[in-house]
DNA sequence: ACGACATATTGATCCAGATCAATGAATCTG
DNA sequence: CAGATTCATTGATCTGGATCAATATGTCGT
């Protein structure tokens, strides 16, 4: 898809002076709940950095932690590693969402974030956002919710690494990149992974090569057409009924 | 130890009337950071509730989110559960520590909290909270803190889920208790599991019954002692290479 | 002190998914 | 565009820990 990477770059550069008011994340992102004049002083704070490339570090392990940033465009993983070097994925992080915010109680970054694909961020400093959410009851409030939400979800992994079978865990992993885009404006069902299998397998717990194996039943009991990075989900209540969640219909995408 | 418990009774009746500033926690808990005349303001918006006896529930999964819990004797284990009725326990926790932050995005609890013992608690409102938190820079920055710590540990327990073996998560579940009950001024060297055989296996992903194996094997390998709930820690040195760990020194103690 | 019921230990068997191995397809590089 | 390198698929085998089963060992209520 040539044509559709010269439209990413254009978007990209379009979006680089984007302010929040502007920014087609502002409803999902940290300005939720913020009104107009208030904006202003968020966006004040916020520092629009150039794009990082595919492969390149936003932070890396025991980096010294100074700002959060929201991911603009593009995507994340971050990861930490164990004493033996080996490589745990923690997260992916589409747009709108926030990264570090496991960073703020030490001071420095338990995890390393590395760009999937080119990706621009913005670059929220700690101690600006801090003093600023003293007077903007809003932003402190979506702060909160924010971080919230992700200790809700990092409990709702433990379910999946602790309870699900290899099935359930992709199926449930699809689900929920299916219902995040599909907050983010773009179709439900279907979607580019940017993540390798062996990403989707070190996050899941599973081996890459259960992954490809899973990928192709799948595809055979006809839940999703895979062809290569590209999914689709043909069969999206049964994928859900396979994931062994509460996820069948829209009501109940919060994530 | 009978004795112990009538003791235990008596400090819990003594600590019902204990603000924030004379208790015992206050340097783990939610007043960190935040001096003398900030501490009455604080105090005022606790309640401090009477004791929960073991096997109630503080709060159900789906119950309405109101206040957050601070624990200040004994101890919790909160718990999800999946679409087959089947449980995870999410953690375990002990005095000083919060419970319910998961509950603030959504206005519900995710997760329900049962009381592992006799234990008590101080509730706040999160409303009060919120607001007095506007007025006090060091009980934000707390807050903040205590939810990023919390993001933390769970990413931590990802990475036990996700790539250790049964042996390495027992290990290093061992290792965790032993550093938190010293933070709390007990020994780290022996203390009581108040939590079954079954609820250790739930939380990290394994059959009761490994656990029980592990138990016996770790003990006929001398590091450590077990008489039905007391664990004993023989060989700190040893069982934290078990897990697998950075966690041989006291620096490292952070949780 | 009694059964009744929950909790723990230990042994025997089984299987989901890891690991090892080989090949195929894409993408990068000079 | 040939060669190198990374990533994905598929097959064959192996194993850590689950599950099933039987038996202690508590602990609680009356």
């Amino acid at each position: 898809m040539p044509s559709r990477n010269t439209e990413t770059v254009v978007s990209l550069s379009k979006q680089m002076k984007v302010a929040c008011g502007e920014c087609s994340l502002n409803e999902i992102c940290l300005p939720v709940g913020i009104d107009k004049d208030e904006l202003h002083r968020l966006d004040a704070i916020i520092d629009r950095k150039r794009p990082v490339a595919r492969g390149e570090h936003l932070f890396h392990i025991g980096d010294r932690f100074q700002a959060i940033y929201a991911v603009r465009s593009g995507s994340l993983k971050t990861y930490a590693t164990t004493e033996d070097g080996h490589e745990q994925v923690t997260g992916f992080h589409l747009p709108g969402e926030l990264v570090g915010l496991d960073a703020i109680a030490e001071d420095c970054h338990p995890v390393a974030a590395k760009a999937l694909e080119t990706t621009s961020v913005c670059e929220i400093p700690f101690s600006d956002l801090e003093s600023l959410s003293g007077d903007l009851p809003g932003l402190r409030h979506q702060m909160m919710r924010i971080m919230s939400r992700e200790i809700r979800d990092d409990e709702q992994n433990m379910v999946i690494l602790g309870q699900k079978s290899a099935d359930e865990r992709l199926a449930a992993f699809l689900i929920s990149l299916s219902n995040r885009y599909r907050r983010r404006g773009f179709s439900p069902y279907q979607y580019n992974l940017t993540m390798s299998r062996s990403d989707i397998g070190n996050y899941l717990g599973l081996a890459l090569e259960t992954i490809s194996r899973l990928f192709t039943r799948f595809q055979n009991e006809g839940l999703i057409q895979v062809d290569r990075k590209h999914i689709e989900i043909l069969d999206r209540e049964r994928l859900c009924a396979v994931s062994g969640a509460r996820c069948a219909n829209w009501q109940s995408v919060h994530n």
